[in-house]
DNA sequence: GCCGTTTTCGGCCCGACTGTTTTCAGTCG
């Protein structure tokens, strides 16, 4: 039934289509729904964590607190947006999202607020909210403070703090002014999130300086340094040692502590001359595997855990699994998986404790299988001196073949990114040359000629084609014009793939950790372009891009887009450091079945020759691999005629090619309209996690690549 | 607000440290 509504609101569509060429996705919306705001699952997650904040200084139900802030954490990292899941009524099948937050986002969509958010910003001043940024006042502190002094901001805070005024409220003396003023200063001049690999060096240094102390027996970094986020907050280090107070004495005075904030006996806090918290805590050795879970989070994933260890009448801690019948600890924890054994889970890999599936999945038995370095077979973006490198190409494969590497790519910059010395076509076509020549030298390693080519402002190419198209693979990146709105971005990269020329997009969103947040990208789309025009987008390993993100690479996965995991490296030693790329890709649950360089090159040459034939029509040899023995023109035919006979990868291919063949847009028309060819609901479903919205994505395609026959034809 | 090995109500993670307290509330991770 419902397709039948479909199939007459497309034939709407593409009536439309035709008269005002221009519209585009906003009648997508065809669930009969008013409309909605596109807005991002960030700027809804925020009003989530707003109205936490707000409900927790006004003193609501805690667990509902808890319920909101937990929502906007599902939110910000959901895989596809927020107004998509809606339509499809896959929000509320979420865990832990229920109808309450589903109605809420409903309403954020539609009006951008909603009636709580309303209510709480009506009853309280905004300017509470930073106050609770000041490390040592919580909400009920805010709150009293607000209710008794009228104080509603930091700088009042600091003026009632320095006046003595605020030992006027009860439960608040000297002491606790002091350390406001303490909390405030230090707020002042907190530094941001700090990319992960300056976060671990910081954090690496405080362990080599305590492993020094005979008596710590084990020593680890733990928190979000361990779970891999790109960014840092706090440094965690965990101990193992049976005399705890030398550990937190030294430990506090170690030379690069610029303060204590907290001095315990099994637990510490120091601020570090680099500007960044460090926690220390400190366990008995039997407890390691206990600690080290708790001290690794997330807290959401701690109180998951914990939570389902109450379904088992037990109570897990740090100090180990107790029966709750009679406290008596039964399993003290040396380890991580007795720990997760206890709750009747197998061992979580720590970039996957985030609360956002793992449990469900452990539950279920489907955990990923996240990709190692092992899995890698090829690096396939760096450069040489040829660009902006600082190694030869034959030292590059020098350091290449020392890692094992079945196949690189040199990949250097072109012409336009000139801030990195890019080579124009004589140079670009000289340093081929030279590369095959080095590949010559060298046949325990296949060593390929590339390019990173820049995606120009209006999304064509740097290079001619005719050059590019020489190459065994190529990168292709924006290095400018980063400015540019969502849709533009995204149609400049989508035009750059319609080429049919780049392999890969080089760094996809442009973020710099720390320096310059990610341009704008409609990532909804670019995957879905990615998917249909058959090219990857790379998971780059630079340490200070980690690019695409973790929560993208799980978007990546989930829609079917392949990656590739390269280290971007601009020195031999540069190679080494596959660690950045994997650790984010393993965040966003990848397996090495998601990522190409785990594949033989012969893997990817055929791809790469494949759609150079579908997209341009010609026929070039890649890397070693011969042309394609013929054009073949039928191949579509053929698909369909193959899909007759039972075969969907078959019927799949030939949907994913355009134009779409009008035999095949008219069965996907009929199955709208009847159903009942499940051969065409398969192939549709691995386009993209909904058939019918595949189905009417294609018929729009179709309706749109034909011919405009203006308003004369139109009206006849 | 969310959830169900006690399924539509009743319970929700756990412990360390601090300051102001004579036994604990607030905050943090």
């Amino acid at each position: 039934m419902i397709r039948g509504v479909l199939y007459h609101l497309i034939h709407h569509h593409s009536a439309r289509r035709r008269r005002r060429p221009g519209a585009r996705s906003r009648t997508l919306c065809y669930d009969g729904a008013e409309p909605m705001l596109h807005l991002t699952n960030a700027e809804i997650a925020a009003i989530f964590f707003e109205m936490a904040d707000l409900l927790h200084i006004q003193g609501g139900n805690r667990y509902r607190i808890r319920s909101f802030r937990r929502a906007g954490r599902i939110l910000e990292n959901l895989v596809e947006p927020a107004h998509v899941m809606i339509r499809f009524n896959k929000l509320s099948r979420v865990p832990n999202i229920g109808e309450g937050t589903v109605s809420r986002v409903k309403q954020i969509l539609r009006s951008g607020t909603c009636d709580d958010h309303r209510i709480l910003r009506s009853t309280l001043p905004a300017g509470l909210r930073d106050m609770l940024d000041v490390k040592g006042i919580g909400a009920k502190t805010v709150r009293l403070i607000w209710q008794q002094l009228r104080i509603g901001s930091i700088d009042e805070l600091e003026a009632a703090a320095r006046s003595g005024a605020l030992t006027r409220i009860p439960r608040l003396g000297l002491g606790a002014s002091q350390k406001i003023l303490r909390g405030i200063e230090a707020w002042r001049k907190r530094i941001g999130r700090v990319p992960f690999i300056d976060a671990r060096r910081h954090g690496l240094d405080v362990v080599a300086a305590m492993q020094e102390l005979p008596e710590v027996q084990r020593i680890a970094l733990g928190g979000s340094v361990r779970r891999g986020r790109a960014t840092i907050g706090d440094l965690d280090v965990l101990v193992a040692a049976d005399e705890r107070k030398p550990i937190s004495a030294r430990f506090t005075t170690l030379p690069n502590v610029e303060e204590v904030l907290v001095h315990g006996e099994g637990r510490s806090s120091v601020r570090l001359v680099s500007g960044q918290q460090c926690d220390l805590r400190t366990i008995p050795p039997e407890n390691w595997g206990a600690g080290l879970h708790y001290f690794t989070g997330a807290q959401l994933h701690n109180i998951a855990i914990r939570a389902r260890g109450n379904r088992f009448e037990l109570k897990i801690s740090e100090k180990g699994v107790f029966r709750r019948a009679d406290e008596a600890r039964i399993i003290p924890g040396m380890t991580e998986e007795e720990i997760f054994g206890a709750v009747g889970l197998p061992w979580i890999a720590p970039e996957l404790r985030e609360n956002l599936g793992e449990l469900e999945a452990a539950v279920e038995g489907r955990l990923p299988r996240l990709v190692s370095e092992e899995d890698l077979r090829g690096d396939l973006h760096m450069h040489t001196v040829a660009s902006d490198g600082k190694g030869t190409v034959e030292e590059m494969v020098v350091a290449a073949r020392k890692l094992g590497l079945e196949y690189i790519a040199i990949t250097d910059h072109t012409e336009f990114c000139t801030v990195a010395n890019g080579q124009d076509a004589g140079r670009l076509a000289a340093q081929v040359k030279h590369i095959r020549e080095v590949a010559e030298r060298h046949d325990d390693i296949r060593v390929l000629a590339g390019a990173e080519v820049d995606i120009l402002p209006d999304g064509s190419l740097d290079l001619d084609e005719e050059l590019l198209l020489t190459l065994d693979w190529v990168v292709a990146s924006v290095h400018s014009h980063f400015d540019m709105d969502a849709a533009a971005m995204t149609a400049r990269i989508v035009a750059a793939m319609e080429t049919g020329i780049p392999d890969v997009i080089g760094h996809p969103s442009n973020r710099r950790l720390g320096h310059r947040n990610a341009n704008a990208l409609d990532l909804e789309r670019l995957l879905k372009s990615a998917r249909k025009l058959d090219v990857a987008l790379e998971v780059n390993g630079n340490p200070h891009r980690m690019d695409l993100k973790d929560i993208h690479c799980r978007a990546a996965r989930e829609a079917g887009v392949p990656l590739v995991i390269s280290t971007d490296s601009h020195a031999p030693e540069h190679l080494a450091r596959r660690e950045f790329g994997l650790i984010t890709a393993r965040r966003g649950w990848v397996e090495p079945g998601h990522v190409l360089n785990t594949r033989p090159w012969e893997h990817l040459a055929e791809r790469r020759r494949d759609r150079i034939r579908r997209r341009t029509n010609r026929a070039v040899a890649v890397g070693g691999l011969a042309p394609p023995p013929e054009i073949d023109s039928g191949e579509t035919r053929a698909a369909i005629d193959a899909s007759r006979g039972g075969d969907d990868a078959a019927l799949s291919r030939a949907l994913a090619t355009r134009p779409l063949d009008e035999s095949l847009r008219d069965r996907v028309q009929r199955w709208l309209a009847e159903g009942d060819d499940p051969a065409v609901e398969a192939a549709l479903q691995s386009l993209g996690t909904n058939p019918m919205q595949a189905a009417f994505e294609l018929l729009a395609d179709a309706a749109a690549a034909e011919p405009d026959p203006g308003p004369d034809a139109t009206s006849r």
